[in-house]
RNA sequence: GCCGGUGUAGCUCAGACUGGCUAGAGCGAAUCCUUCGUAAGGAUUAGGCCGGGGGUUCAAAUCCCCCCACCGGCUCCA
């Protein structure tokens, strides 16, 4: 923030988001910039961006070449200069309502906005009332005003804020003047930037209270911290609530409960997941789906134990690295671990062989259990588990065969997304600073990665240093049906494991050459992939997913008799009877409920006529279908493993 | 692991603050009546180590202690 006197006077270039540069006095504003670009501009500005940082829009300019953006109001960057100073309410309101309170920090987040406090004994019920004096802030309108303040007399206002103090002794070194901002009778150290009076704020809602250390760290006290959300107007606020009961009601914990498809019980121990029939029949169709795949793509199954000595981990590396996260024990004098990965399995199968290059490249695939030994606290539904399953294939290429491996690995990876309507975005990780092998295979194998992406005209975000760190990979990242971004699907090269294992193959010079390995994954993990398809599709599987893909609804006891005829026309189908003693309502909405893509109805008239009804869950009906026209229609969907029923559309 | 919350029938929940009859309700299930034409027809019955263990008390789902599990949070630097 101090700047240099003898510069003071100077020009220097600001680079705007369309590229243009502009010229304007070392140590202008970001307010003067903006009244540069144009005076409209200048008095909307709110807030800015200086190099991608969100700052004060009295924040001075001194780089040359500085990027800048203006935030006005109604820019995507405002919601979060607004969601700071509603941060700034609620440390406001709860200083009024309780007294002797430490603040600690308040910033926005992605999602809204925190404020984090000791010495605060409040529990969800006080929320209400905490709301009510921060919307009487909101309705005072006061001006929020910025401030440059020394140090030292930070430090006297600062005096019982003991949290503020340890702050302002960090930033005291980075300049002789900080900034607060204050409301009314409320103040606070704070770097800003913030809206020009609390009335602009639209609608807020605190959401609840959770425990956080300060400043994240452990060994540091715990803090009362308190979420909520702001917004513009209160549609959007609904919007966003909205959107939040969505997610609440695709929770695929409750779903998966209600279908039954899965639990996970307390005399089996946490985070592993028990697979019921129906969550079961599920996870053999997505798994005969890459069985499908990989066994066009020339990939063989093997399989491995799901513990091995740990003489194998000490090989593979993971003794070493992943130890924490294994679960190791012993079994008499040996010391034994469960497979947190496969590879090492798969490598020591393919070193039980000599291979010419002719062999390569050879791809194994397995469904391969593994354990890992995350912390218990993050332990969620399937989304985070102990146990879970890779849909795993490791290659051993040579290296000029890198390429159209992987092009036929992303081929296989857009046929699983797209069979489920899943848009994704396409990331190439490069090599991190810690890393195995030469600048030579890295070079090659990244511009390997390049081209394939650019071949395939794929757009891709390069991630610097995001690589493994024994390869570069590919990730994936898909969006579901509510807008929610997942990462699932990856390809990892990897000169590690080659090494370690020393694993080889006879080139056409007849010497011995070390093969590179690819790790792939169609879904990533079973569970996780099971997970977001429950939330996706919120239960409603398509047909061929589905655990039951018909139900039979006789109308009543004299068409029993013709159901189950029926129901036999349908055997190659997951097809049930419902002949329970209930009313037709009863059973529509009984099949409603347990989410059944299609329902047929067969009364009196069907009887006569020898042909059914056909229902789905969107209500569409047809009367006096064909069976075999249904039949054929249904067969064609399940093995062209459409998205969605679309027998009535 | 740490903080807060939760744990009662297959499911969703009441009862707990202020200890006291036999722990309730709806859904689901079973049986019976009804034989039904498009999202809940009626009746009856069964179903509970009130998460586990220990303690206080004449008496504990309820109060105290310990443990377990689940849910949310613990990165986003005034």
């Amino acid at each position: 923030m101090s700047q240099d006197a003898n510069s003071e006077h100077d020009d220097i270039a600001v680079v705007l988001p369309d590229g243009s540069e502009l010229h304007v006095e070392r140590g202008s504003t970001v307010e003067d910039v903006a009244y540069e670009i144009g005076p409209g501009l200048g008095s909307d500005t709110v807030a800015g961006r200086i190099d991608g940082e969100l700052v004060a829009k009295e924040q001075p300019v001194t780089e040359d070449g500085a990027r800048i953006e203006i935030v006005t109001d109604g820019a995507d960057d405002y919601l979060e200069v607004m969601r700071h100073s509603a941060a700034h309410c609620l440390a406001q309101a709860v200083e009024r309502l309780y007294d002797d309170v430490q603040l600690a920090i308040g910033p926005p987040t992605d999602e809204g906005f925190y404020y984090d406090f000791d010495d605060l004994d409040i529990d969800e019920s006080d929320l209400g009332e905490i709301e009510a004096e921060m919307e009487a802030i909101i309705e005072a309108d006061y001006d929020i005003e910025r401030e440059e303040v020394s140090v030292d007399e930070a430090r006297e206002r600062l005096a019982d804020q003991e949290y503020k103090l340890e702050l302002l002794e960090e930033f005291a070194e980075n300049g002789e003047t900080v900034t607060f901002y204050s409301q009314d009778e409320w103040e606070d150290l704070c770097a800003g930037p913030h809206v020009e009076s609390t009335g602009e704020i639209g609608a807020v809602k605190l959401e609840e209270i959770a425990a956080a250390y300060w400043r994240g760290d452990e060994a540091n006290p715990m803090q009362t911290r308190v979420y909520g959300t702001a917004f513009e107007d209160e549609s959007d606020l609904e919007e966003y609530l909205e959107r939040k009961r969505e997610a609440e009601k695709r929770d695929h914990r409750k779903i998966g409960n209600e279908m039954n498809l899965f639990s996970i019980q307390d005399v089996t121990g946490p985070g592993l997941p028990l697979y019921h029939p129906p969550g079961k029949t599920i996870l053999r169709e997505l798994e005969s789906f890459v069985e499908d795949l990989n066994l066009d793509a020339g990939y063989e199954y093997v399989e491995t134990p799901h513990v091995f000595k740990t003489d194998l981990w000490q090989e593979s590396g993971h003794y070493e690295n992943y130890q924490d996260d294994m679960f190791i024990f012993d079994v008499g004098d040996d010391e034994y671990g469960l497979k947190p990965m496969n590879c090492p399995g798969h490598a020591t199968i393919f070193d039980d062989s000599s291979w010419s290059y002719r062999d390569l490249p050879i791809r194994y695939a397995e469904n391969g259990k593994v354990y890992r030994k995350e912390q218990r606290g993050e332990l969620s539904g399937l989304s985070r588990v102990w146990a879970f399953t890779i849909d795993d294939g490791h290659l051993f290429v040579r290296p000029e065969g890198i390429k159209s491996e992987v092009e036929q690995i992303m081929d296989m990876i857009d046929e699983v997304l797209s069979t489920f309507n899943l848009d994704y975005d396409v990331a190439l990780a490069t090599r991190p600073e810690k890393s195995v092998g030469s600048d030579e295979i890295w070079e090659k194998a990244e511009s390997q990665l390049e081209s394939v992406l650019d071949a395939r005209d794929e757009e891709y975000d390069i991630e610097p240093g995001d690589g493994a760190f024994y390869g570069p990979k590919i990730d994936f990242a898909f969006e579901d049906a509510i807008g929610r971004r997942w990462d699932g699907p990856t390809v990892q090269l990897d000169f590690n494991m080659p090494e370690r294992f020393d694993l080889s193959y006879v080139g056409k010079d007849n010497e011995e050459h070390q093969p590179v390995m690819i790790h792939r994954a169609l879904y990533g993990s079973y569970e996780r992939f099971f997970m977001v398809l429950i939330e996706h599709f919120e239960g409603n599987f398509p047909p061929w997913l589905a655990p039951e893909q018909v139900r039979i609804l006789p109308i009543s006891d004299e068409n029993k008799g013709y159901a189950y005829r029926v129901r036999n026309e349908f055997d190659e189908f997951r097809a049930e009877v419902d002949d329970r003693d209930s009313t037709l309502e009863r059973k529509i909405r009984a099949a409603h409920d347990d989410r059944v893509p299609y329902q047929i109805i067969v009364g009196d008239n069907e009887e006569e006529d020898g042909d059914i009804s056909v229902r789905d869950r969107s209500e569409s009906q047809e009367h006096g279908v064909e069976i075999d026209e249904f039949r054929d229609h249904l067969r064609t969907e399940v093995d062209q493993r459409r998205s969605a029923p679309t027998f009535l559309k």
